[in-house]
DNA sequence: AAAAAAC
């Protein structure tokens, strides 16, 4: 089978054929001619099996014939997320190439500018995240009536993130006998409905999953523990000699500290969550597609959709909760025909959620052992920065003014470079642990307050914000049906016992210690928790 | 439990 069959144009042809893609994948194959035809298309399918070009390109085919009105977009396609959209903005410039379709793309955190100028010379397609879309069509800036083909990209993640009443109220706005074509990569009652409402006697194509759980992915995991995790990583990265690697966390603050603390240790390293201003997001994705990033450390917002064909690692440093998750993010390496490695650092307290995976993916994962218990000299670790040598690169610390605890002194070892601990003893150790202090309250807000401050400082507005914890120094926040007044139950804070709450000070201080700077880390929390 | 998306 070849692209020439599928009933595409010849500048559609050449521009596929400049991409070096000779063979359409099998969602391509089954939906172009469908898509051509004018019908609607359900499109059960993953990214990563070619799934964006099976749309973009029969559109450029169809809109090549008339012209675009000003503010009345011809085409709509829907991404949960800015960096999606980017991505189909890019594959329409690279299969548009012979064609003058103009393009807008409306994403959050850019100016509104640009995209009103694109908007008033009227556009072919419009490529755009919910949400920026509706504050157009608010302002009055663009009108869907004139929309023949609307895609609706990722349904099921758009139903994960929320998206459905407003990609309800946008449908709402465009006319019946608009085209639509529907993809999502799994199908739950709630995404059926959708279909049953928006798609009219739809063609339904399902393509099996691309290599997720299969040949070229090598999967393993790599037991650790949770203040081992950061160096586990670095052992990692060395030890397996990677080319590049996407590290996903859990959490926005841990992408934040893991990013930093790499970067601390010499590596060439980028962070990626939704918190970050979008200059800085297109800026790292950029610089991690050209090579000039070699580490990627991420939430979620990487796990799904992003086609950057050449990942040679992917790391899990927190085991995804939501099994399905776990897919998607390995599925960021063996990309493209290439072989991938995906290593998950599990601690003990992850085991239900590594079981979940296990079930989902059908099969256990193999343990990875370390192969070598010696860290790597800086210079020859071709991952690391090449200015690695000076350690210039490290940010420089500024001195800590929050907090009236001495740092603890550096170790003179780096702890790669300790034989490696009894298992057996650890585990003993670490159940007594479990037993001293069953309960990991990670509730630091409480107990920072209980140490000296050297000098006054403003709660982080994350923790204000959520109202727990309060030093007995600061104003305390205000409430306005009290006036500046709270009654005094209100203050009461719930004291955490001395021993325990000793215990946690102590861990946050180390995992802070590692990760840079306390200051910057704290700065980091503030920032994001004002863009939240 | 968290992430994502609008000012």
């Amino acid at each position: 089978m070849t692209f020439d069959e599928l009933g595409l144009g010849a500048e559609v042809l050449k521009a596929v054929a400049e991409t070096g893609y000779t063979e359409p994948t099998p969602i391509q194959a089954q939906a172009i001619p469908f898509v051509l035809a004018g019908r609607d298309v359900l499109g059960i399918a993953q990214t990563g099996t070619g799934k964006t070009a099976s749309f973009t390109l029969p559109m450029i085919e169809k809109l090549s014939r008339g012209r675009a009105r000003a503010r009345m977009p011809r085409s709509l396609i829907l991404e949960p997320t800015r960096e999606l959209a980017a991505q189909v903005a890019e594959n329409f410039e690279k299969y548009g190439k012979y064609h003058k379709l103009s393009m807008a793309l409306l994403i959050g955190g850019v100016s509104f500018g640009d995209q009103e100028k694109k908007l008033d010379r009227g556009v072919d397609v419009l490529i755009a995240t919910p949400g920026r879309l509706l504050d157009h069509c608010g302002r009055g800036k663009v009108l869907l009536t004139g929309v023949q083909i609307l895609v609706i990209d990722e349904a099921d993640r758009m139903l994960d993130m929320g998206f459905i009443p407003d990609i309800e109220e946008i449908c709402k706005k465009i006319p019946f006998t608009r085209q639509t074509l529907f993809f999502s990569a799994t199908m739950p009652p709630e995404i059926q409905r959708l279909t049953d409402t928006f798609l009219q006697n739809p063609e339904r194509i399902e393509v099996s999953r691309p290599a997720s759980a299969s040949t070229n992915i090598t999967q393993a995991i790599v037991k650790t523990t949770r203040e081992g995790k950061r160096d586990m990583l670095r052992s990692l990265i060395r030890d397996e000699n990677c080319k590049n690697a996407i590290i996903f966390c859990n959490r926005k603050r841990d992408v934040s500290i893991v990013a930093k603390s790499l970067e601390r240790h010499g590596f060439s390293v980028g962070a990626l969550h939704g918190d970050l201003d979008q200059s800085t997001r297109t800026k790292t994705l950029d610089g991690f597609r050209a090579g000039t990033i070699r580490l990627l450390v991420a939430s979620d917002v990487a796990a799904r959709g992003l086609d950057i064909p050449d990942v040679s690692h992917v790391f899990n440093f927190d085991i995804p909760t939501h099994s399905e998750d776990y897919v998607h993010r390995i599925g960021r390496t063996g990309r493209a025909g290439k072989s991938g490695i995906a290593y998950t650092l599990v601690t003990r307290e992850d085991g239900k959620y590594l079981a979940q995976i296990e079930k989902l993916i059908g099969n256990a994962v193999p343990v990875h052992e370390l192969t070598t218990a010696q860290p790597a000299p800086v210079g020859e670790v071709a991952i690391e920065a090449e200015t690695a040598a000076e350690p210039a690169t490290a940010p420089e610390r500024k001195p800590r003014r929050s907090r009236a605890k001495p740092r603890k002194p550096e170790p003179i070892l780096d702890s790669e470079a300790l034989p490696p601990a009894d298992p057996v003893a650890e585990l003993v150790a670490e159940t007594v642990e479990h037993i001293e202090h069953p309960e990991p309250v990670r509730r630091h807000e409480q107990t920072r307050h209980e140490q000296p401050r050297s000098e006054p400082r403003q709660e982080p507005r994350h923790e204000r914000s959520r109202g727990r914890g309060r030093r007995d120094d600061d104003e305390g926040p205000k409430v306005l049906s009290f006036g500046d007044h709270i009654p005094a139950f209100m203050l009461n804070v719930v004291k955490l016992p001395k021993k325990g709450a000793k215990d946690i000070e102590e861990e946050e201080i180390e995992e802070v210690d590692d990760a840079g700077n306390v200051e910057e880390i704290d700065e980091i929390v503030e920032v994001e928790a004002q863009e939240a």
